[in-house]
Formats: structure tokens, C-alpha cells, sequence
RNA sequence: GCACUCGUAGCUCAAUUGGAUAGAGCAUCGGCCUUCGGAGCCGAGGGUUGGGGGUUCGAAUCCCUCCGAGUGCGCCA
């Protein structure tokens, strides 16, 4: 096995010691290995000892020297050190720190490229269902955290070596179009332009005022609902063409957001329309009303039956009693076909994950939607798991966010309370970018020997660092809270920012252009890595430490970890850079500094690009 | 009424899922530009982790209980 992290190593190490302490047929213990928070405390820590002390009768300070006594660190750690009630203090040592790095991180181990992540053992299929905009609708600020965290999770996880099927279930279907079909017929529809979108949104406001005013309009917008259900070509034909030129604007925003959503992960909600019928009539049958007396089982049930005119699933647990309420105190069912025979998102959703464990046959769903929803997908799962759709091999998560609040605290609206267009924002976040470019420009200029950038530069710089900073302001947090929006926090250079880390990025690449134009000797793959300077080695340590990131993000499903990783990493750099001299230096020093700024260079570029977010060579 | 999320420095956020003296950025105060990009770096002050109990070697983290904020709860998604 290659261990590839050095926890992964300490851990076999310190289990392997703890097993010797506890003798032959003890069950294995978790060494519980973790990071120092204090440079005096070493870099890594063994905690093991204070636990165990109990179970062995012992004092913890005693079975910490037991442990230390045991355990085989010669290579790898200079002796350990016995502190506090029973910890034990690992500082690695210097050479094995830069062997690790220079070899294992390099490239010219196994996983080129990858510094130091091994691909999973365990390759699964995996969708992540995200973003899933309305047709006809522009897409808004609603839609800006699904989109950019479930991005993330589908580049992750294909990068840990998963099969990702990406799925955006667009609202493509439902009454509405009854209301735009009967409008359309009266009036022309708006060309496939950028404006499309906008013009089929006032349209419908228009098409449902007068839906509620013209009981003539509404009946044909009722016929209109059947018509399109039915096949009919003419109600098809228009739906068609709302739906392509959506899916184009869609398009577009996801290519200015970098996101990898393409045209052919859209299924949309009407792609399951065939499979509602047989869905509903499925649940009827395996969910009969139960026979009294019948001993429920530990894992409850379901009941299908007619209430107030509608289809309904009821959930009860092991004790018969329901397992959701109303307001009112009265049991809550998941109604999966209205009273007048349209269905709702439950059977949507019911029919999707049918299709996905059946046709697709996926190990596991990843649903990325706000937080608000949650109720509906604990229902929603309960009845996929009582009916047997999602065996217990196939995991679901429903994986939750918050709101995006404004500066007051309340959801971000504009002005006169609509919600934010995402276009717009992104706009705002690029035109403000290109303001500190420009900025920032006007005052180097005057700078000796000075190379001012093309104006085709500084644009692509401002999408960089506008779009990068909106992305990483929502990444960066931990996505279970609601999140404050601020272009100014988010643009700014200090603290854990988009720019921030792309500064350093930038630095590092203005080095590289310096040594070119200097001479030619930039870094050789085999240069030996030295880590005199404090400097040196915390950067070092730090970029040994890329993997763990990235399992944390994997397997949690929280990206803030990975910013919280790069925005230590770069600050690690800027004190490198400050400390430590990189091409004044001489010789073997020179060539050592300029490895460890390939080394940063890369765990910045790769770390960002998982976060979806593009670095750029000069800002 | 029930359920979920949250409450950490004046503000915005962390805390490796139970580890040592709770850390960053902003703001405030004080240092560092004849050296690779100062969009930077270093330092200082700032905390009863909403309150109170409990669990244990050890709690911001787990349990109970109050207080406060937000969200959801039958035919929208």
C-alpha cells in the first residue's frame, strides 16, 4: 500500500505500536493522529495514550512512553516528545520532510501530477444532481450555490477517480407552459437571443394576469396543459423552442462561471413524464393499507391511500405512529398525484431515482439543494427505501446549503425586491475586478521597466479574479450556515480571498519569468530540496499536507476545508517569500527555493481548478 | 404547536468532527519598500464560545434545559 499522506503513514506507524502495547488479540484502535495546532507541539500528534490509559489501568503518561518505546518513527521523526497528560509530540524530520515532497509530490512517483492523491480503491458510480434552473425563467442568485458546490463535488470526486454523471434537472415541465403555450399563440415569441430569457419571464407574468382576469385565456391555458401532455405538435413545437433557447442561456452562464454542466446533463423533470403513471400505480401497490394487529416492522411502513381527493403515501415508524405532522397536528402525507391528476416533484423525484438505480445503475445519488427542501427529501427517501427502489447499497445524500444574505442580513433582493439576476451580479463582480486591474495598472505603470498588460489581458484578468472571487466568497464557508454576500469582502487582497490566493499564484509565476529572462536555469525535477529556513520547511510541511484536503472535501462533501488548506498554503508562501530570497540566492539554496515554488504553483493551480476557479500568470 | 439550521473578538468567518493557551481577515494602534510584484509581510490590544446544568482525564464540539435568530410543515419546486 502506498501512503501517499503522511497521516495515512503515521497512522499505520503509531497502530501498528498500539497494537504491540495492547498485545496480540486486542481489536485495532484508532491512534487518533492529528495536527499540531502549535508549532511547539510538533507537527503531528499521537493522542492515543489518554484514552487508553483507563482500559490498561495505567497512567497516561506511562502508556505514552509505551507507545513511544514501541513505535518505529527512526526514518521519518525525531525521538518523540512526552507532553502534557499524555501526548505524544511527532516533528518530522528535515530530510525525510523534503525526500517526502521532492519524490512523492513531484511527480515521479505513480500519480503524476496528483501531488500525492492516489486514486480511490473503491471507484463508485456517482451522480451529482445540481443547479436545475427553470426553463423560461432567468436563472438568479437562488441558483448560484447549487450550481458552484455541486460543480466542485462532481470535479472532486472525478478527480478522487469516481464515474461522476452530472445531472441538472431543469423544471422543464408543469403548468406553466399551459399559460406560455396559450400566450404564444396570440402573440410572437421572443427570437433565441441573449435576451430570451427575460422577455419569456415578463411574458409570463403577463400570460398569468391575464390567466387569472380572462376565464377564456385560462380554460385554453388549461387545454394547453392536456394538449402538450398529449403530444399535441403545435403545443410541442412551442415548448421545444422555450426549452432549447433555455438550455442556451443556461449555457452561457455556466461557461462564465466556469462550470462543466453541458447540454447533454440536462434531464430535465420532463424527461421522467412517460414513468409517473407506473410510479404512482407501483407505490399503490406495494404500500396496501395495513391489516390491524400486524406487528409493524423495525424500520416502519408505508400506506397508500386516497386523502382529500388526492394520492398519498403516509410514512409511519416501528411504533405505527406517523412519522410527520402538519401544523394542524394531523398526519402529513407525500402527495404524489393531485385531485385533478398532475403529478407533483415527490413522484418526479421518485421516478428519477427508479431510472438512476435501475437504468443507470449508480452507487450513489448526491442531491445539491438548499436547505429549505430538506423535509421533502427525508419524505422522499423514506418512501424510496421502504419500496425498495434505493437498496441500502445505494447511498443518497441530500447535501444542504443555506441563503445568500445581503449586507441588512435579509435574502439578497434588489432594490424593489426582485431577486438578483445572476447574470448581473456576475457582471457587477467582473466590472468591479476590472476596476482594481485598471487601479492597480495606473500605479505600476510609473514603475521602472514596467511592461503595462494588453487590454485583451486585463479583461480576461477581470473574469478571473470577478468570477473567482464569487465562487470562492460561497466556497469558502461552510455551506451549512446562511452566507453574507459582499463584493467588497470578496475582492478584497487580505484574508481568505479569490484574490489573495491568486496573488500568490501570480508571484510565483512572476519568478519564473524573471529567471527566464535572467538565464535560463529555472527548476530541474531533480534538484535537492533543503529546509533550513523556518520559512522553507512550514511551506514544505504545508504542501505535504494537499491530500488531506482533498480527502476531507471527498468524503464530507464541504469544499471550505480545501480554501481553508489553500488560503494557509498561500500564506505559508507570502512568508517564504518574504523570508527566503528565491533567485539571489546561490546555487543548490537557489534551485531548492525555486522547487518549492513549483511545488506551491501546483497545489495552488490544481486546489483552485477542483474549486472551479481559473488561475491567471499576472494580475 | 412540531421539526430542522444557526448563535464563537465590535464586524465577516475558522477551529482537522472530543485534544493542550479557541485561530484568521476587516476595523484600531505600532513597525518593514536601494532585494524576486507593497494587491505584500511582521507585531500589539481585543473572548465567561448566548445563559445554566450534565457526561470525562479533557467540551465551542456530545446530552438536558432555558434565551435569541432563521427556515420548513397537503395538492409550487
Amino acid at each position: 500500500m502506498v501512503e501517499s499522506h503522511l497521516l495515512d503513514l503515521l497512522r499505520s506507524r503509531f497502530s501498528a505500536a498500539i497494537a504491540t502495547v495492547l498485545g496480540d488479540n486486542a481489536a485495532p484502535i484508532d491512534p487518533l493522529i492529528r495536527v499540531s495546532q502549535d508549532a511547539k507541539f510538533g507537527d503531528y500528534q499521537c493522542n492515543a495514550a489518554m484514552s487508553l490509559a483507563k482500559r490498561l489501568s495505567a497512567k497516561p503518561h506511562d502508556v505514552a512512553k509505551r507507545i513511544a518505546e514501541s513505535v518505529d518513527l527512526g526514518d521519518i521523526a525525531e525521538p518523540l516528545e512526552i507532553a502534557g497528560p499524555g501526548f505524544l509530540n511527532i516533528r518530522l524530520k528535515n530530510d525525510f520532510l523534503a525526500a517526502h515532497i521532492a519524490d512523492i509530490l513531484a511527480g515521479s512517483d505513480e500519480f503524476p501530477g496528483r501531488l500525492g492523491v492516489a486514486p480511490t480503491a473503491q471507484p463508485l458510480r456517482v451522480i451529482v444532481e445540481y443547479s436545475s434552473p427553470n426553463v423560461a425563467k432567468l436563472m438568479h442568485v437562488g441558483h448560484l450555490r447549487s450550481t458552484i458546490l455541486g460543480d466542485v463535488f462532481g470535479r472532486v470526486l472525478s478527480f478522487i477517480g469516481h464515474d461522476v454523471i452530472r445531472q441538472n434537472h431543469v423544471g422543464d415541465w408543469g403548468t406553466q407552459f399551459g399559460m406560455l403555450i396559450a400566450w404564444y399563440a396570440d402573440h410572437p415569441m421572443p427570437s433565441d437571443s441573449v435576451d430570451f430569457l427575460a422577455a419569456t419571464e415578463e411574458d409570463y407574468k403577463l400570460a398569468y394576469a391575464k390567466f387569472r382576469e380572462d376565464a377564456e385565456f385560462a380554460e385554453r391555458a388549461r387545454l394547453a396543459v392536456g394538449r402538450l401532455q398529449s403530444g399535441d405538435p403545435d403545443a410541442r413545437c412551442v415548448w421545444q423552442q422555450i426549452c432549447r433557447a433555455s438550455r442556451a442561456a443556461f449555457l452561457a452562464t455556466y461557461r462564465q462561471l466556469r462550470v462543466l454542466l453541458t447540454d447533454e446533463d440536462v434531464r430535465g423533470e420532463s424527461f421522467y413524464n412517460g414513468r409517473l403513471a407506473d410510479c404512482v400505480e407501483s407505490l399503490r401497490r406495494l404500500f396496501p393499507q395495513r391489516e390491524p394487529g400486524i406487528p409493524t416492522p423495525s424500520e416502519g411502513f408505508a400506506e397508500f391511500r386516497e386523502d382529500a381527493g388526492a394520492q398519498c403515501v403516509f410514512l409511519y415508524d416501528a411504533k405505527g405512529q406517523p412519522r410527520y405532522k402538519g401544523p394542524d397536528g394531523n398526519e402529513l402525507p407525500v402527495i404524489v398525484q393531485k385531485k385533478d391528476g398532475a403529478y407533483l416533484y415527490a413522484s418526479t423525484d421518485l421516478a428519477a431515482l427508479r431510472f438512476r438505480a435501475q437504468d443507470l445503475k449508480v452507487d450513489r445519488i448526491i442531491y445539491v439543494t438548499d436547505a429549505r427542501q430538506k423535509l421533502h427529501f427525508q419524505m422522499f427517501f423514506g418512501i424510496a427505501r421502504l419500496a425498495g427502489w434505493a437498496p441500502p447499497s445505494l447511498r443518497l445524500d441530500h447535501v444542504t446549503f443555506g441563503s445568500v444574505l445581503g449586507e441588512d442580513g435579509t435574502p439578497l433582493k434588489t432594490r424593489d425586491g426582485q431577486n438578483v439576476k445572476l447574470h448581473e451580479l456576475l457582471e457587477e463582480a467582473v466590472a468591479r475586478a476590472a476596476a482594481v486591474v485598471d487601479e492597480n495598472e495606473a500605479r505600476r505603470a510609473a514603475e521602472p521597466g514596467y511592461t503595462p498588460l494588453a487590454a485583451e489581458e486585463r479583461a480576461r484578468i477581470a473574469r478571473a479574479v470577478g468570477i473567482g472571487a464569487v465562487k470562492y466568497a460561497d466556497l469558502s464557508r461552510d455551506r451549512n450556515g446562511d452566507y453574507l454576500f459582499s463584493f467588497d469582502r470578496m475582492l478584497s487582497m487580505q484574508g481568505n480571498t479569490a484574490p489573495y490566493m491568486l496573488y500568490a499564484y501570480a508571484r510565483i509565476r512572476s519568478i519564473y519569468r524573471k529567471a527566464a529572462e535572467r538565464d535560463s536555469t529555472t527548476a530541474s525535477p531533480s534538484a535537492r530540496l533543503t529546509l533550513s529556513a523556518a520559512a522553507e520547511r512550514a511551506l514544505a510541511l504545508r504542501i505535504a499536507r494537499f491530500g488531506e484536503a482533498i480527502d476531507i472535501v471527498a468524503a464530507d462533501l464541504l469544499p471550505h476545508v480545501l480554501c481553508a488548506y489553500l488560503y494557509d498554503l498561500a500564506a505559508d508562501f507570502m512568508r517564504f517569500y518574504e523570508e527566503c530570497p528565491v533567485l539571489q540566492a546561490d546555487g543548490a539554496t537557489r534551485a531548492s527555493r525555486l522547487r518549492l515554488c513549483d511545488l506551491t504553483a501546483r497545489a495552488l493551480r490544481l486546489g483552485l481548478d477542483l474549486l472551479g476557479i481559473e488561475t491567471i500568470d499576472r494580475m
